[in-house]
DNA sequence: CATCCGACG
DNA sequence: CGTCAGATG
């Protein structure tokens, strides 16, 4: 079973520059999306479904802001829209589907980068998610959560850990948290397959043609939970697929 | 002396689909330009000034809104920066160029067609403009008034009269405000070298193809005072040039 | 330096 | 159906 997370950064724009043509060499059997910036309306989903993925949705309220989504080929049993926290569930963060015991979630952190403010909720979102995933994974151990975390793990995850150690997204409280987050007991499924491997980022900034110098960030995951470990089989990220400020990432799974 | 008006709707956007090339090609003495939409810091009038033009421009208070601008090979000897009416002049619609006795006027009536509120305040400048040209053709009658109108004269001005009969810009008052106006002792020098000619048009929707099929309005108009009556060489619509909802019209003086 | 919105036309 | 601004990232 193939799953990848993608950060869009609007799926309509992402549309736009060929995203269905490149889901449909990809063919995942599961795609998390993350930053639709787009009401379910307004995104032309019969292209999906076209494919034979089933598709399903949960958007921030306000208009063209954050939004997840799931596309899956095989249809949930269950899905689960948000986390039941109103202030996460209003901006359309988590989405979760369910198959028989495995449980794949999309989610996507809120950015720090536009001031203290943001950055406080995002800190107070990852205190919140964290005991949220604890819970789930009692009752939901072989889950998968594929996303946009907005945090760089470790020095090699970064082009530039040194200039960026006072940037949101790379500060230590935010590093430590991600470190506590897997001790939860999840799996970094990337790093279990391309240990210490350099250069392997999953964003870039537009500016400063930081893409074409490879000058990104790793912020996209896909965390397996332990129970997942013997099942996974590989763990990509792809630079190569150019619809957004983010690429693909993906694990396999037996 | 050839005389361009052109309503740019975005002198940026405009620039960015080559608009100084076709500059270069038209070569005109003076353009007339209307709807910048931006501060004058924000134009890159640099690129003007390597084809020999003067740039003066005269932006609204709101950002990227409305805004005229006048282009000359010739430095003029004065340049009058609005009509001295402030609920006009906050808008920036109206700047003049004098070379001599000849004066000439770049104008960008304002739209009525968002809403009542706009078209009232479009009658309103209406009659003060006439009131201000009447009083400028006393001082000035070596006078071009060239701009958008927002106003379509006669049933062969717009390509469906009977359906617009209701529509902002082709309103019987204004039309018969545009004949008064012309009644001021003024000459639409388009129509001076082309009576009764049909399909001809300055403007046309973006909506519905409207510019392939030519559904388009004669809204844009070189005014000449009748003092240049004998001046008057030739006057012609541009309909190829491709920068805007609009396109440029020119007026010829010898 | 992109995405999206909403105002305006 | 475009342009521009402003919010957001």
């Amino acid at each position: 079973m193939k799953i990848f997370s993608y950060n869009l950064n609007g799926i309509r724009a992402a549309m736009r520059k060929g995203l269905v043509d490149w889901l449909k060499e990809a063919n995942p059997d599961v795609l998390l999306i993350q930053e639709t910036k787009a009401q379910p309306e307004q995104i032309e989903q019969e292209e999906f479904e076209a494919l034979g993925y089933h598709c399903y949705w949960h958007s921030a309220e306000k208009k063209g802001y954050s939004g997840v989504g799931i596309l899956s080929k095989l249809k949930p049993d269950h899905i689960e829209v948000g986390c039941g926290i109103d202030y996460i569930d209003q901006e359309g963060r988590i989405l979760r589907a369910d198959f028989g015991d495995l449980s794949i979630m999309s989610v996507y952190v809120p950015s720090g980068s536009s001031g203290d403010a943001r950055q406080d909720l995002k800190m107070k979102f990852l205190g919140d998610f964290q005991q949220y995933i604890r819970d789930l994974l009692k009752e939901k151990p072989q889950l998968i959560i594929g996303g946009d975390f907005n945090i760089c793990h470790t020095e090699i995850d970064i082009h530039n850990p040194k200039s960026n150690k006072d940037t949101s997204g790379f500060l230590p409280e935010e590093r430590a948290w991600l470190s506590e987050f897997l001790e939860e007991g999840l799996i970094d499924s990337f790093r279990q397959f391309h240990e210490g491997e350099l250069d392997r980022y999953s964003w870039w900034s537009y500016r400063a043609n930081a893409r074409a110098n490879n000058k990104g960030w790793r912020i996209d995951y896909q965390m397996a939970g332990e129970a997942l470990k013997e099942r996974l089989s590989g763990a990509e990220i792809w630079p190569d697929a150019m619809h957004s400020d983010h690429c693909p990432v993906s694990v396999d799974i037996d």
